[in-house]
DNA sequence: GCCATCCTCAACCATATGGTTGACGTCCTG
DNA sequence: CAGGACGTCAACCATATGGTTGAGGATGGC
């Protein structure tokens, strides 16, 4: 799985975004991360697992009681694929606005003139 | 499941990915959004059914043929929960490195003031 | 050095996901 | 109106996911 797939697969569990938001706030332990859940602290021990994998998230280090820290670099990458994505379909609108408005005009001068299929590979 | 969970969900397949990036190109239907993929035209229309669930796509009607078309406004109420946390996660590091800047100055200035426990609950 | 605490690993379970094939409904064509 | 093309529905299968419990491995305090 590429890390772009596993960036969205990790945001998409709530309990995962939850801790992503609690770590905005500052570094924690394991413990103090999974205290406020009805859950086992091994489940969320696996949710931090999956957030480590997804790169959004680092341990100090191996050790007992280490922190889990926020790596929040990586949001780039989403809102990278989002964003370029987003400014294309933007584009596309605005290419199809310029496009309507000028058969406007064409139509409102002259009327038809035979070429009528201009939207086909164009839009 | 929350909108928020169905988004990254729904981008969380690179065919679904594909099927986002093809459509910022302009709409088009089930048939020809399938043809470039080894895989049955159901299994692409599952995966369309998910991205519809998940707001980010459209059908013009329930006809045949009709077209699929992107919501690309959507993609906002992403990158608004995004940016949301990488502006918490930004300020906390601020806030950090002045906090920083201010101790190393005050033990230039007098040394230690018996006072040690400044990064318990402001970080 | 011992023991409690913190955390992870492993096995297990229920459900969700992503794909298949086959059957069906609906529209356009002739 | 008969037929083919387009799309969805349904059943099925393999694997992934999110949770549980139980056991075990390091660490740190005493």
């Amino acid at each position: 799985m590429d890390q772009l797939s596993r960036l969205f697969a990790a945001l998409t569990d709530p309990t995962r975004r939850d801790l992503v938001a609690r770590l905005t706030e500052g570094d924690a332990t394991v413990g103090e991360l999974a205290a406020p859940y009805d859950m086992s602290v091994q489940a969320v021990s696996k949710h931090l697992k999956v957030l480590e994998q997804a790169g959004l998230v680092s341990r100090a280090g191996p050790a007992h009681r280490s922190p889990v820290h926020l790596e929040a670099e990586v949001f780039d990458l989403m809102t990278g694929w989002i964003e370029r994505y987003r400014r294309r379909a933007e584009e596309r609108y605005r290419r199809l606005d310029a496009l309507l408005a000028a058969m406007n005009e064409r139509t409102a001068n002259e009327g038809t003139t035979g070429d009528e299929q201009p939207l086909e590979g164009t839009a």
